[in-house]
DNA sequence: TTGTAGGCGTTATCAT
DNA sequence: ATGATAACGCCTACAA
């Protein structure tokens, strides 16, 4: 059989007689062919299918946030029409040098997803430009030409913050996710510099409408952190209000309350950020803004679908929506 | 510049004089070439430097649990210094049939793991073997010729049980992980077919402590769905102790004994399976079986390591090691 | 140390 | 409807 044929039979882009097709199928059966190499047709196609996806830090650190787990399905939802699959790419090798890690410079991807920014991200974008492989930012800003997913942190973060105040609200602490890359737990002062742009915006929207809380900075976005941020704030003092840029950090921040002997929202009021089911939280329903996580993935693989269909992508804004729960209440007295 | 000449410097696996490689180099940036194409590469070489992962499940779903979250970390360590990164893979194909969908028969992959087993499990080990692609496959059967990763399941339920059983329990019920693919949580009767070889196996070593224990099964690992099994338990009957087959359902049993205004372990014991961090659970310390999910990954890794490098590798069952915590207790009175 | 040539397995084009 | 052929970009003997 030529060699053609079979590629025309294996691919059905050309029509072919039941006959030949007989004949070759056959043909591969007895010398144990099973298909095009992959390898090869992406040399030839110039794609491989895949889309690399780039996190910064450990993969099991990564994916304890629902957030970001949802959002990988929602990418993978958008890609999968494009043929692609996702490769998990860790934003390591400025590092301690290993030398064969799997990088952004030597993955056979099409297109990638960049998450978060990191001081890395300036560097990556590079790479990927000079490759010519498309990129979309999530959450980070890649610069003009990047395509950005984004939420409305700010004014979202404030929406729930004037919820927060108009319940009455004076006397509030705000807790947030961790400030930069060292993760350093504890109160905000004014020198400290705040690198991470979600937690710096939603710091300024819930300061829209208490300019004057005073912050605490979590070392994760988790319950156990949220707990041990919420000790911490509560042994200071008590505020009527806590403010969380996570629900994670909200439910650890209700545990430290309970734990505390204060009944929520009774004695003192929480919300979260995100809109996620915290596993275990219930009967507590926080009050929270809801982020389309998954939308976001897919808003993502979409914007790359565009790019390499060779339509202009644009950069997404999505909205987020105010969820009322049982955890905020008018404060006591 | 020579084209072999410019491969090496960028291969650097052959010595190059230093005023070459400066050459090369500019005329390299002159040209915009940042380096060799990994299509071109993988397709000469027969390598891509990607390993696949295949999931049975949405990846939000999948990611939920800390065990896999932990295995895929210790997975991407072992695979890194081969140079590969991890390609996401879903079990989807045969479904409702989107024909582009990414799957094993064409991704570029070197090598895969299957994690748990599927019914489609045997098809997928197949187009593995006809394109001569090493695979293992962690906590489910391939078959002779495939290694496997596993855990002494049996064993150390039966030694948790048998822990209980210690304490002076006998009214026992046993929480077990969904027992097949359709996942409908209630009691586990003699004539309900179990498919999930890790909920029989484990449910089998707790029946060794306690054979004429009644059984529950969730539908999923998760807390709520430990909440809602615990619920259901606890409206039929109280038992002293209550064995659960992973961690999230033991954590969510405990909060439905809370629920309930019983005390743990006071009013009634509760054990786990995992020796994961639930995020959350504190005060409480599980009395539970720690597995070495990052090792399981690793193992894995580095039996297709192995077996790319033309070693041979072994199966590997790992062990899991009891963990005494502060739910488990005598039994009252 | 540098250059030359062949082939990895496809797919697209073109001619039959 | 089918077959021959070139090119995708690289790596690696081998020759110079």
């Amino acid at each position: 059989m030529s060699v053609s044929t079979t590629s025309v039979v294996f691919s059905g882009k050309t029509p072919v007689s039941d006959a030949t097709k007989q004949k070759v199928l056959a043909a591969a059966a007895a010398l144990g062919y099973t298909g095009p190499d992959p390898r090869a047709a992406s040399l030839r196609l110039g794609r491989s299918g895949i889309v690399g996806v780039v996190f910064q830090d450990h993969l099991g650190n990564v994916f304890l946030d629902p957030v970001v787990t949802q959002m990988m399905d929602g990418l993978a939802d958008a890609v999968a029409p494009l043929g692609a699959g996702l490769l998990l790419l860790r934003d390591d090798e400025g590092g301690a040098g290993a030398p064969s890690e799997p990088s952004l410079r030597t993955a056979p991807i099409d297109a990638a997803v960049l998450i978060g920014c990191s001081p890395r991200m300036r560097e990556q974008l590079e790479v990927m430009q000079a490759r010519g492989i498309p990129v979309v930012v999530i959450e980070g800003d890649g610069g003009s030409d990047v395509p950005r997913i984004d939420l409305d942190n700010r004014e979202a973060q404030r929406e729930v913050a004037q919820h927060v105040r108009g319940l009455g609200h004076t006397d509030v602490v705000l807790l947030t996710l961790p400030v930069d890359a060292l993760r350093t737990p504890g109160w905000i002062t004014d020198d400290r510099q705040i690198t991470n742009p979600v937690t710096g915006t939603r710091l300024a929207g819930a300061r829209d409408a208490f300019p004057d809380a005073q912050a605490f900075a979590a070392r994760a976005s988790s319950i156990d952190e949220g707990l041990a941020a919420g000790r911490a704030i509560l042994g200071s003092h008590v505020p009527t209000a806590v403010i969380a840029q996570s629900d994670l950090l909200a439910a650890g921040m209700i545990r430290a309350a309970e734990e505390a002997g204060l009944r929520v929202p009774e004695d003192i009021s929480v919300t979260g950020f995100d809109g996620v089911t915290v596993d275990g939280l219930a009967p507590y329903v926080l009050t929270t803004m809801a982020q389309p996580a998954n939308d976001k993935g897919r808003a993502a693989g979409e914007a790359l679908a565009a790019r390499l269909d060779g339509r202009d992508a644009a950069s997404f804004r999505f909205t987020c929506t105010f969820r009322m729960g049982n955890t905020t209440a008018v404060p006591r007295g």
